[in-house]
DNA sequence: ATACATACC
DNA sequence: CACTGGTATGTAT
């Protein structure tokens, strides 16, 4: 329930004072009990962990040392210098397009949202520890002159598309990741230009934003250095394999992407903190986790990723959802649920998609998340269907809870992809998480 | 296949 | 007055 801080632009300021705005604005109310009711979660989850450690002896933690240092030698095996991967990362983004439009903006501190949440500030906001992903009137608390303008999701993908065409020239295969950052492979690029200086590297935009990179040899570690010298700087990996070890020998795990603020404790409990730590722990690492896990510990901590930039395939869900004031009576309850399936009923058609797995999500006034699913036997875009088969999951819902109503602050509906029958299997070269990717037919 | 958790922006 | 919304993926059953 605490300030995060990972981020950019909190170096110097009052953190003590910060979280005690926060805890004080928070405690008591229900969305602080469900925090707390998953900070116990992920206590049992740790304790549990420990207890496991314990029933391990020396001898299979050195076995199993021995294996993970063969899974080491086949990283080292695919590392791979042979690519400049860039990644580049739009500063306060929306912020900054809401100052570029209005310069009155600039030297106040100014956040992007709403009273309920924000979606990102400016620097002079984030002087008083506002940022993205704080509710706004927590945001008012501690800064009681923040200007806090509607978020114009229109105007923010204009601009990301501006500045996409000019990515596009250095990389036609750039892959951008959200409006506001995006990877470029800029290898052809560089040995089209001859006598150019690798540690010169600037990329010129005309739409005047402040932008990040990280420049790498692969992915994770292009991510990772965009994060650096905020803000508009820049910063180089050198390609060379000690370079990276260097780099990677006291980089906090929490920086790396995809270890969130779960995996950092549950690893910060064994003490793991770095990524050599990783390293120091992998017989341990190994007996714990899954195979897709360790092996994605054991590349971090070899500072080796993706060298392949290239968009995803197909999407695999798309959703809508809402919050709302509470909502508990049943008529009420369904109403909305026929809402939202028209809603994405629109979006799919939007695209020109159907959808197999239906999906229907709830969040109780106390903030417990539930999904229901249900498979379609074909896939579809019918409302009417859509709908006949959230209504039946709503409606179980409705009575698991009875006599006591069902209240509601969340309900959304996503639809699964219809999974397509001849898909080959394809090892892929990375994945943050994942060994095996499936290709898929074409539709 | 389903449910839930984690992570990212 | 008030703690989002969208997508992907990992883990467990």
């Amino acid at each position: 329930m605490a300030l995060n801080d990972n981020k950019a632009g909190m170096g110097n300021l009052d953190k003590e004072r910060i979280n005690k705005v926060i805890y004080e604005m928070s405690k008591g109310s229900k969305y602080y009990e469900n925090e707390q009711r998953k900070e116990e979660q992920v206590k049992a989850k740790i304790a549990a962990q420990h207890k496991q450690i314990q029933s391990f002896d020396a001898r299979e933690i050195e076995k199993s040392e021995l294996q993970a240092d063969a899974m080491l030698a086949a990283i080292e095996e695919m590392r791979d210098f042979s690519r400049t991967i860039v990644h580049i990362d739009m500063d306060a983004f929306y912020a900054a397009v809401e100052m570029r439009d209005n310069p009155s903006l600039k030297n106040i501190p100014m956040a992007v949202g709403g009273s309920a949440m924000l979606s990102t500030s400016n620097y002079e906001a984030r002087r008083f520890g506002v940022r993205a992903a704080m509710p706004g009137f927590i945001a008012k608390k501690l800064c009681p002159d923040l200007v806090i303008v509607p978020t114009n999701f229109d105007k923010y993908r204009q601009v990301s598309k501006d500045v996409k065409e000019i990515l596009l020239q250095y990389d036609p295969n750039m892959c951008p990741m959200s409006l506001d950052e995006a990877y470029l492979d800029i290898t052809q690029h560089l040995a089209e230009r001859k006598n150019f200086d690798a540690e010169q590297k600037t990329f010129r935009t005309a739409d005047g934003e402040q932008r990040m990179f990280g420049i790498a040899p692969n992915m994770m570690l292009a991510k990772v250095c965009s994060d650096f010298n905020k803000p508009n700087g820049q910063y180089l990996i050198p390609f060379n394999r000690q370079a990276v070890m260097d780099f990677v020998k006291d980089l906090p795990v929490r920086k790396v992407c995809g270890i969130g603020r779960v995996s950092c404790s549950m690893l910060g409990a064994m003490g793991v903190v770095t990524c050599s730590d990783l390293f120091r722990k992998r017989g341990l690492l190994l007996k714990l986790y899954s195979a897709i896990s360790f092996n994605y510990f054991l590349r971090v901590s070899a500072g080796v990723g993706s060298t392949s930039v290239q968009r995803g395939d197909d999407r695999k869900s798309m959703s809508t959802e809402r919050t709302f004031a509470e909502i508990n009576r049943p008529a009420e309850l369904f109403a909305k649920c026929y809402e939202l399936c028209e809603a994405l009923v629109e979006d799919l058609k939007k695209e020109n998609l159907k959808g197999k797995t239906i999906t229907l999500k709830i969040k109780t006034i106390k903030y417990i998340v539930r999904t229901k699913a249900h498979s379609l036997l074909n896939a579809t875009q019918d409302v009417q269907l859509l709908y006949s088969t959230a209504r039946d999951l709503l409606r179980t819902e409705i009575r698991l809870c009875s006599p006591e109503p069902l209240r509601l602050r969340l309900m959304g509906k996503s639809r699964g992809e219809q999974k397509l029958p001849f898909g080959a299997v394809k090892p892929k070269t990375d994945g943050r998480h994942t060994l095996l990717n499936y290709f898929k037919s074409p539709k």
